[in-house]
DNA sequence: TGATTTTTAGGACATTTGTCCCAACCGGCA
DNA sequence: TGCCGGTTGGGACAAATGTCCTAAAAATCA
């Protein structure tokens, strides 16, 4: 990605897997809105492990909530499969949110939905069974078609790669009152 | 709280503790701005536990959500202390929303600094030892000198209120590379 | 005040999860 | 082909957490 003032406010750009869209703790240049390819978004902490936020797919949008807030980028974000994505030039962006009331609209049931998410899934990793979120990502990342690794995997639910390997083994999850 | 027609668009509004402003999976009427006071805002799930999604004070805002999304409660919010709110009706926030560009503003970045703290937050709950998030905890409830029982600690915590008696004893916290 | 309920504390034991470690497998690559 | 580095699978033991349960202390109420 270059620094090139030349950048179109908003443009197409095609991405490989693994690359970065946003880096945590740097300054973000633009809002993404996927259109095609799953990333994978997650917060690197200071011991050096890693939590995964979540995937996000096509109609999603990266890097708002650094615009908005204009802070720096809270999170890495990181292209698991070749993506494509609509660029649009954080000033840009911002203008939108101000002219466009259904731009507006749009954005604010996007960040309405993703709070609702967040705030339910930390619910559900405290008070359910590993096994339940584990059944319930699986499906998720079956329809979509994906291949994560264990790695991955583990790290979106918080947990270690040898629990992981415990929980797919399914050998004794049924304990808990559920 | 009365379903009187005759409630104004807007008002303000004294609760005693323990009220409950939002009920979970109930239809919300209003959208609430605390203007003092504490409240809790907790997801109970099915299988009887309660996790605490966050603490709000003065300057928050309440409701927006299921406003914005047209969704029932997504959690249960109950004051903790007497609290002194702004209620406004839901129809109401919404035309602000549309009409007020600064209204309008002030939400986004509500909604923009909560999403990231809530997921930093799950972030931090799974990344860290409870005994520092506990130690971060205790420093902010020290500030705000309000009183929690240690069920809500707990529940903020998403630990047993037996986990955390053992971790109050601090006999042998660190353990952990960190 | 006395009774009742809530909150706090912590023992004992069962589960779960993490850490450490090793072996098998797989996909580049010289 | 043979040598990696990365992923996968799982054993073993330690540490953390949960559940169940009992008691005392504190708060609430008649």
């Amino acid at each position: 990605m270059s620094d090139d003032a030349s950048m179109a406010a908003i443009a197409i750009q095609e991405l490989p897997a693994r690359k970065r869209l946003i880096q945590q703790d740097k300054n973000t240049r633009s809002v993404y809105i996927i259109r095609k390819g799953v990333v994978k978004c997650f917060i690197a902490e200071e011991n050096g492990k890693e939590y995964i936020l979540e995937f996000l797919g096509e109609g999603e949008i990266l890097g708002e909530l650094e615009a908005i807030r204009k802070t720096t980028g809270m999170a890495t974000v990181e292209s698991l499969t070749p993506v494509s994505v609509v660029r649009i030039d954080k000033a840009w962006f911002l203008q939108l949110l101000m002219e466009n009331s259904a731009f507006n609209r749009a954005v604010l049931e996007l960040m309405a939905g993703r709070l609702a998410n967040t705030a339910i899934r930390a619910s559900r990793q405290q008070l359910y069974t590993l096994s339940y979120s584990l059944a319930q990502l699986l499906a998720v990342l079956d329809a979509g078609g994906v291949i994560f690794t264990k790695k991955d995997l583990s790290g979106y639910l918080g947990i270690s790669v040898r629990s992981l390997n415990r929980l797919l083994k399914g050998s004794k999850n049924a304990t808990f009152t559920k």
